[in-house]
DNA sequence: TATGAATGAGGCTTCATTCAT
DNA sequence: GATGAATGAAGCCTCATTCAT
């Protein structure tokens, strides 16, 4: 009875779990080597399928750098959702956040980011999926900047300074800049770091 | 035969002189279209000479780059220098830093740097001239973490945050993130922002 | 177990329909497009089977296009030997034969295959075909010729000019020139230029 | 003296008889095989230069073709232009053109010609460079027309038939239509034929 | 020294064909 | 039988680099 639809939902999740492979190997190789210096035959291989498979699921490397960023973006999305609805102190919320991109894979991912946007050939693309990007991009600002409003409505953030300008620098902490650490290495923990930066933020921020 | 020294001193002149044009013009270029998106070709027709002359200056492309990291990173380290040795406090000499990496060209230049050193391709190079690398960006930052010790010293500072924190958030700002603003259009000016950023800074290191 | 043969023979009939279809779709597209410019998926959609399916009634793309080759010629020699055996004069069966290819579809297929012959991959294949090409070929000859020998005998057509020649001119009419049709625009519709090709052919083939 | 402008002028005309070479190799090979079985790199390798070579002349492959396209009709052009402004009849001139075209490589080359335009890539770029296009057939187009004229005019061509269906009869000869003569082979040579060709043509479109 | 024509490795993409389901 | 996901060969084009002039 299942015979019918049962192969047609399995082959539809066996296609998305290669999908969501081939995002993720694509995420790493790009991650290490930067847009130019992967090749789909790469990305293909880490996967170990065929680079024509690769073109099954996205019509161009543009297209598969673009999904990158999409999925990542949801994901960053979806905490930031579930966070701003929880009942703790705007702080506390932005303290999350800035933890969850710190954490884990985060990190490198909003580094990766970082770099595929100042590539010419992507911020085309880019900008023709404009409302797109606009709509998930402008909905993680919207968030981010209303649990700053809530702060200064509580008294926690000081309301001299324009929400704009502490969206800017708390977006500064999510982008990681990766010049400095790259060059120089580390003689403390990115965990480390990330905390002394809230510190910084949030006493920069804070009311009085 | 080689009695002849001033010659040889005017065509030495000649040459550094179309060295620093190619170094402008292709930093110019870079800046406006990314290390792949940018021929060799390209440049050499804005300085008005042929595609082999460049060679003649720089071994490779790669090497073309990285000259423009040194001379830029050179002309920070003597700002920094000046402004180190001034009797100002150090929240002043810091904030003539800042001003100084935002202001004029040095913002779009930071920004260049901060996209070139996320090519694997230049990284590999970064990494090969690493001692040259190291010896400039560790000059640089054993001037800022002079002046954040001593800001400390005086009092001005939190004592309690670890320097090397202090100096990656400051650097931080030095580097700008491009990403967000790529994206999202401002409402409000670059320099405005740099002055909320820098605030945010102070505040969020200063004593007590 | 094989005694049911009628499933069989039905089993086969829609075999060969489908067989039909796909010629038919086939030819529709690539008359609209080209050879390389169609693909299997294409004409597969067309037909609303999937790709895989045309493999099963046709080893390859080239098998494909010379099915359809195969069929036009064989409904063009069936037109011409009903023509042949009827009763009228010589020049009226020419002229029958060139209503023909000109009516309808015919002059657009003959186009189509006036322009595959030009594509080296499928010249193999017809040289590979070869006795059967031939054949096919050389019975329209034969019919064509012994027409053209019938008008002579009976004083019809000029008997200076080599039959061979006259059958050039013949089957030129028939391979519709469509190079010049593509870049000059017509004042004047298909069927008018045929009607006076055919008219400057017969004056040009009679005799005296 | 000349040590300035004389290397320029060299290399203008090294440059140019490289472009010959490579469009004389390329209509050879396009000949041979047709325009998707013909590669860049195997024009190259006949021309005894680098696949990247090719491309400092024509920028496309496409735009190659059209090249050899231009060549030949500007070629045939001068000849006609020559032709009819010579003294002769107007059947006498017409033959002329015939013969040139059916002579030497010519009719190769328009059996070439007649191929490609059947390509739809190429019928792309055709109408892109409309305007040039319909400029070199229009020309001939006139040329031819006006000779016909001039042939009814003088009573040697029959007043009745239109000149559009005479011109079409007419180019309809000089493209060769190569379906035939591909799958036959000839017991006659190509200027026998064109012989007979222009006998059956000239007595078709006669006076009386 | 300056030039720019020539090179050729390398990457993206297409699509005929196969084969496991 | 029918399907369509997977394959991988093949082709176009770019551009850093070289080298003869």
């Amino acid at each position: 009875m299942q015979s019918v639809t049962a192969p047609h939902s399995w082959k539809e999740k066996q296609r998305q779990e290669r999908e969501a492979l081939i995002l993720q190997v694509a995420e790493e190789v790009l991650m290490e080597k930067g847009y130019y210096e992967t090749s789909i035959e790469e990305i293909a291989a880490g996967v170990g399928i065929a680079k024509g498979t690769v073109y099954l699921h996205f019509p161009s490397k543009e297209d598969l750098v673009f999904a990158i960023f999409e999925r990542d973006m949801q994901k960053l999305a979806e905490f930031i959702d579930a966070t701003v609805s929880s009942s703790i102190t705007a702080r506390g919320k932005l303290e999350a956040i800035l933890q969850f991109t710190y954490g884990g894979l985060f990190s490198r991912r909003m580094q990766l980011l970082s770099s595929l946007a100042n590539t010419a050939e992507l911020r085309r693309i880019f900008l023709e999926k404009k409302a797109c990007t606009r709509d998930i991009w402008e909905q993680l600002s919207a968030r981010i900047t209303s649990v700053l409003d809530e702060g200064k409505a509580a008294g926690e953030f000081d309301k001299t300074l324009p929400t704009v300008v502490m969206l800017s620098a708390f977006t500064g902490l999510l982008a990681p800049r990766s010049y400095e650490r790259l060059i120089v290495d580390e003689q403390i923990t990115a965990e480390e770091v990330a905390k002394g930066l809230g510190r910084i933020y949030f006493k920069g921020i804070a009311a009085d």
